[in-house]
DNA sequence: TATACTTTTGTAAGCGCTTACAAAAAGAGT
DNA sequence: ACTCTTTTTGTAAGCGCTTACAAAAGTATA
């Protein structure tokens, strides 16, 4: 029966292993640590005291003689949103491998107090920082710039920020799908968007407005509603657009849940999808294939983007003085059956 | 213009304030934890010194001499899921209130090492563990009771285990559904369970039978379907359940995902909810509402069992020596329009 | 002004570990 | 057996902070 001492609960150091073992601190401290100059008959000496005092290493102690924690802070806005859920999937994989720990921070928490905190809070115990999403990261990436505190912005299109960020292109995503609309005989197509204080959700509005322009149709103000990436913004949308005294035939909405929204809208005035009008959202959300019917959508790489995210931040760690950089991940138009082509409504 | 020597990014001690402002590292210390004995001429140099240096205190070396860390860890089955995140909406909410920092670990990153390092990771970082859903926590669960390391388990109807735990009363919420349905009048009742290794979802079945056994009415083994919270179960349960030579007039999913699925195949035949078919699901995610119909549904208070649990959390911290105790957090039927009174179909 | 307090400040030791460096042991070569 | 290497082990100092305890400085009282 191993663990013995169990009770001692924690409290076994490396100097009662080097004690119970015959050799000094510094012997369990290699053959911790895997040092090759440690002689196998010592090595199992001390494993076996290790094994029998139920030592732990303390990671605390470690880091701070270390100098590094193996700490990743990742700030998000919230939880509970499955678009954030894949975000960080692709962090956490990322993170894995490397061996590194993440440590999670949601700023509903924090938003309260001055931003200089987060730079204090991630400063001693995160070696680096992933922000998702950031609303107004104004505050906080001035601090994390002046300090060169290694981070990078993930699915944020600020304009004047310097700071390295990984996200999606929202314009091509959004000009191909409208474009395919319109391939479709499309004339009137609706546009649901997101919250404007977002910059993908601009770029999408803005991919929209290009495609419509390239194929020469008239951008009509009065088929773009003010969403906010809510499904209920996305049935208030619907009915507004349908309302209209012309009515679009298609209608794109700046995500998948919004689309879902628009859908329930449609159908609840008896129309049909994709006979009546079409629908596409942006996202695919897993959701959004099994939806009746499966919804044309843009597909965004989320979980890429916290991996790529995650190895930029990697990159940084490893040469703190490198340029900084934004990459941009390429979304991808899937069709599916919310969309058909062009024809005479039925009044 | 403050932060003149920024650039020196993190290496400013406590040691350099010390001498900056010409007194001895302990009263620095002691400015730092507002230790009311300071004279306030002296706590207000030093705190000069630390806004010109830019100083912030290293947590690392702050827990290590403290002797806590003040980090839970939490461990997920995964992310990307809505359940969980409304579960760490709570867990979440709770710690910022306490001041204390969360760190994540998802289970499929450590599945494969053995389940000690659970233990050992999280020795020495977090002063306890918050275990959302575990899936087999056989494994890691006899190092955390024998080394006395506070946790507790999320939504566990383990058997055997004696460790703290919070979870929702499923029995009953899946009791009061299905009389509410009997009670409509329906007498064949379809059930879509949910994965059956998890104890929720045995006890949501349980719930089901006990209520026919309540109104004496047979348990049909050809009525219940076994699924996996996954939508794609919803779909197929459905399209079994109703290709039965005797079909059911309702269907009661073990979640709302999968009565989402259910809703999907029954529309799919061209039957109408509820006229037809109704149909009642399990967990009242935000979704639900916002169907077409709304889905009657049994709430869960996931947000509250993630507050409750961490509340256990710290109860544990601060008097170590208590009994371990499982609480169940009630659920409620929330009643909307995806069920009707049972009245016979047409052919 | 001396005395006895009280408040403030300084100092040393220690939290558990790492890591140069020095010392000892083991191996090789003759 | 006796150097000269090479490998293994021990030691000391230090990571940045806390915290008793002691020393110094104030303050009040006589």
């Amino acid at each position: 029966m191993p663990n013995e001492d169990v009770q001692a609960s924690g409290k076994v150091t490396i100097f009662d292993v080097a004690e119970a073992s015959g050799v000094s601190y510094g012997t369990v401290s290699r053959v911790i640590n895997n040092d090759p100059h440690v002689r196998p008959a010592t090595r199992a000496r001390v494993m076996d005291a290790i094994q029998r005092l139920g030592y732990v290493i303390n990671r605390q102690a470690q880091s701070l003689a270390r100098g590094q924690t193996h700490v990743i802070g990742v700030l998000v806005p919230e939880l509970g949103n499955g678009y954030i859920g894949e975000i960080m999937r692709g962090i956490d994989g990322e993170l894995d491998q490397a061996g590194y720990d993440l440590m999670l921070f949601t700023t509903h928490r924090r938003a309260a107090k001055e931003a200089n905190y987060v730079a204090s809070l991630v400063q001693g115990v995160a070696e680096g920082l992933l922000l998702v999403l950031p609303r107004n990261p104004a505050d906080y990436l001035g601090v994390l710039s002046a300090r060169k505190f290694p981070h990078v912005l993930i699915d944020h299109q600020g304009i004047d920020t310097s700071s390295p960020a990984v996200g999606a292109t929202n314009w091509q995503g959004a000009f191909v799908a409208t474009e395919y609309l319109i391939n479709l005989g499309h004339r009137r197509i609706g546009f649901i968007t997101g919250s404007m204080d977002l910059g993908c959700a601009q770029d999408r509005l803005e991919g929209y407005k290009a495609a419509l322009r390239a194929h020469h149709l008239p951008i009509c103000p009065e088929l773009i509603y003010e969403g906010d990436f809510f499904q209920h913004a996305g049935v208030q949308g619907a009915n507004v657009l349908l309302d209209l005294p012309e009515p679009p035939s298609a209608i794109f909405a700046s995500n998948d849940v919004m689309a879902m929204g628009a859908m329930d809208a449609v159908r609840h005035r008896g129309l049909r999808i994709p006979d009546d009008i079409s629908i596409v959202g942006f996202d695919n959300i897993p959701q959004s294939a099994v939806l009746l019917p499966p919804l044309t959508t843009v597909q965004q790489p989320l979980e890429q983007m916290g991996r790529v995210a995650t190895q930029m931040l990697f990159d940084m760690l490893q040469e703190p003085g490198q340029r900084t950089s934004r990459i941009e991940l390429p979304t991808e138009l899937v069709v599916r059956q919310s969309t058909a082509p062009y024809r005479n409504r039925i009044g």
